[in-house]
DNA sequence: TCTTATATATATCAAATATCGTTTTTGACA
DNA sequence: TGTCAAAAACGATATTTGATATATATAAGA
């Protein structure tokens, strides 16, 4: 059985994902970037949009930067973000149809 | 502009995803789930699978069983790993056709 | 210009959690 | 009993998180 496609080239690529799949494991990120995923969007607006408390949202929204998923522009006051990652829109892509808002709880686990 | 579908839903929703993608955020755990998607294997198979040590690939299979991702079955010397969560076969899924193994790289961010 | 208000970012601290390597146990057999 | 396979127990270090406080940038007034 000639592991497939070899395994070292498995595992950079899970590193990959999973590095993603974390930056996107917490609510606040991952509501914040869902969002993002509708376009262009203040801080302001993200605060809203998550109900996390600013100091918390701007923390993550530090990091997402830090991780080139998103990028901020400044406008006078307020500062726009917007997604920057493509890998990441295709994850949050796939999630919604998995996942997506509407659902159903199908209980199909076994 | 009435909040789509409540906030407060969407941040459950988006917690219960979250933790899910935090169980999968780490190589050796999204490696073992993504060959558990192919059927049942043993630890020993899910080690050369992995390719991660025999303790610590114990260790995040403990996790995995904690959070219901997966069920054990001990059949005289090996234990018998499986999926035993929709939810995250589901997101394998999803993740496979958003990066599966023959993803290009289209660098298409921007 | 000096002040004040608003929007966002950064810093700090403690508690919780995650990760990794090594060692020790346990369970099921031969 | 000896031996595998797998689990659990340790111990060290690092990262994350939430709360709270403080700083910076821009704009608007007096």
């Amino acid at each position: 059985m000639p592991r497939p496609a070899s395994l070292s080239a498995l595992q950079r690529r899970a590193e990959e994902v999973a590095l993603l799949l974390k930056s996107l494991s917490h609510p606040v990120r991952l509501l914040a970037v869902c969002e993002l995923m509708k376009g262009e969007r203040s801080v302001g607006a993200l605060e809203a949009a998550t109900g996390a408390p600013q100091p918390t949202l701007s923390r993550d929204l530090a990091r997402l930067r830090r991780e080139g998923i998103v990028k901020a522009r400044r406008q006078s006051k307020s500062v726009y973000y917007r997604l920057s990652d493509a890998r990441a829109a295709r994850m949050i892509d796939a999630l919604c149809v998995a996942f997506g808002p509407e659902t159903r709880k199908k209980r199909s686990a076994r």
